[in-house]
DNA sequence: TACTATGCTGAGGTTACCTCACAATGAGGT
DNA sequence: ACCTCATTGTGAGGTAACCTCAGCATAGTA
């Protein structure tokens, strides 16, 4: 029983992010690339060494990441008004009206996707997934 | 939200996932490379190319992953008896055996993890996701 | 001023994919 | 029997996304 949630819940995860793979394709932007744009719009301005962080990989990594989102003139590089030795990076109008676009694509597939749920179902869902995340900072 | 849903459930399935990745650490596997072996294990003496439709991966690639299991006497290559352009894979004894401690190894995860909530929670849960996935072929 | 720590990037390596070409085999028609 | 065409796995070689390590500029501290 356990183990077929321990199946269901990556298939179901697995589904969706499929889903939304094939949804965000006209963008041709990577998932890893929408992940690093969404960090980086979350957070406004933040440093490279940040961003690398949020996406879990080595800051040097993320160099290239952000030469790739720039070079696609979504992003732009800003010195750090605090330390000269930092690069911000924050999103240019076009990047920000590509997000905006990404994020109404990913809410609209996920409604879609969803929707074999009734509302008092999907908010009985979301409250045991909020369950199992409780202090997940623990891993 | 949906947009909350949209969050929490690729959220737990990262948690879940990240936490069999710590405890299948001793067994030095890629999650790519227990994938292939369960496939195996699952379909007894699959051909090289059922393996890589099962990892959604090009023929020509799983000859590499089969090439790294060989290489751990997890698996062996063998003629299949109906084809002579074929070759079959199956696990060896060793790799049987490993399968078995890493099956038990994740149930033991999952039951910790999804242990947070009660049976009767757990039961709803699953149930909520198997409506999500009916009829997933259409993707 | 000198010393050490920090933030980014160039250089070069690894891994896990890919495509393309090819040899061996199978299947079907003449 | 033979010719043709499809299929199976693999060698060769390429790419994308990571990594580590060394180095430069700057910051913080004694």
């Amino acid at each position: 029983m356990s183990d077929s949630l321990g199946e269901l819940l990556p298939d179901a995860a697995r589904s969706l992010r499929r889903r939304w793979l094939a949804a965000l394709a006209p963008w041709d932007l990577s998932p890893h690339h929408i992940r690093a744009l969404r960090r980086i719009a979350e957070l406004g301005s933040p440093r490279l060494s940040v961003v690398a962080e949020g996406l879990r990989i080595a800051p040097r990594s993320a160099t290239d990441v952000v030469d790739a989102l720039e070079e696609r003139s979504l992003v732009a590089r800003e010195p750090d008004p605090s330390d000269r030795r930092a690069v911000c990076v924050r999103l240019t109008p076009e990047g920000e009206q590509v997000m905006g676009e990404i994020g109404a694509a990913r809410r609209r597939e996920a409604d879609a996707w969803f929707g074999r749920l009734t509302g008092a179902q999907q908010d009985d869902l979301a409250r045991l997934l909020a369950v199992l995340l409780e202090d997940d900072d623990r891993c």
